[in-house]
DNA sequence: ACCGCGATGCCCT
DNA sequence: GGGCATCGCGGTA
């Protein structure tokens, strides 16, 4: 299993959101692989997007990773206790990024289930095998993901995106969650998920 | 099913 | 000191 290469990350953001639906989001520690396909996304468009962290060029020790180059992990604490993944996209200086805001549990499910629920995968109820990763927070929660891994390289790193299952699939856009304080830019189409056939 | 609300800490003004 | 790119619970149907 291999990362998306650097170039994959160096385009647009609303580019790179669209082509992360599908592919698989992949930790690696000492204790066995975590895994999930990418189910649905949100694009953050920088210095002009009112919804943006780094909008109107904020640069503050926060939002300092989204300066960086595409391509690094951007994960900050909201509401004091969930953490948000996001990959970083576009050339150093142009703080964009693409929030993961939820996915499909993958592969051997033992250590998402410890790390999201406490307990063995075969303990779950059927309401929490539902829900495991349908939210950003609750995603970074079954991958273990805190600040302490803000700036890591999804290039070069345990934390990495790789090619998904290749097949055809099917995109709805709308607008993004959450972030009505942004007026208009709230509505603009910039959350993409998964149809479900 | 849907709605409302409280939790909880850090960032930024 | 205000507010936040959320979640889960406990209420009402």
């Amino acid at each position: 299993m291999e990362a998306l290469p650097r170039e994959f990350y160096l385009r647009d953001a609303r580019k790179v959101a669209r082509d992360l639906l599908g592919k698989l989001l992949v930790r690696r520690t000492e204790q066995g692989i975590l895994m999930a396909a990418i189910t649905e996304v949100e694009a953050y468009l920088g210095v002009e997007d009112p919804a943006c962290h780094s909008y109107g060029d904020r640069r503050t020790p926060r939002t300092q990773t989204m300066y960086g180059l595409g391509g690094r992990a951007y994960i900050y604490l909201i509401y004091g206790m969930h953490h948000l993944l996001n990959a970083v996209t576009g050339e150093e200086g142009d703080p964009c990024a693409v929030l993961i805001r939820a996915g499909n549990p993958a592969g051997d499910r033992e250590l998402l289930a410890q790390n999201r629920y406490g307990k063995p995968y075969h303990e779950l109820s059927k309401a929490q095998l539902g829900s495991f990763c349908d939210g950003p927070g609750k995603l970074a929660k079954a991958f273990g993901l805190t600040t302490e891994q803000n700036g890591w390289d999804l290039c070069d790193s345990p934390l990495f995106i790789a090619e998904g299952e290749k097949k055809k699939i099917q995109i709805a856009t709308g607008p993004r969650i959450g972030v009505d304080y942004a007026g208009e830019a709230a509505a603009w189409p910039l959350n993409y998920r998964l149809v479900e056939e």
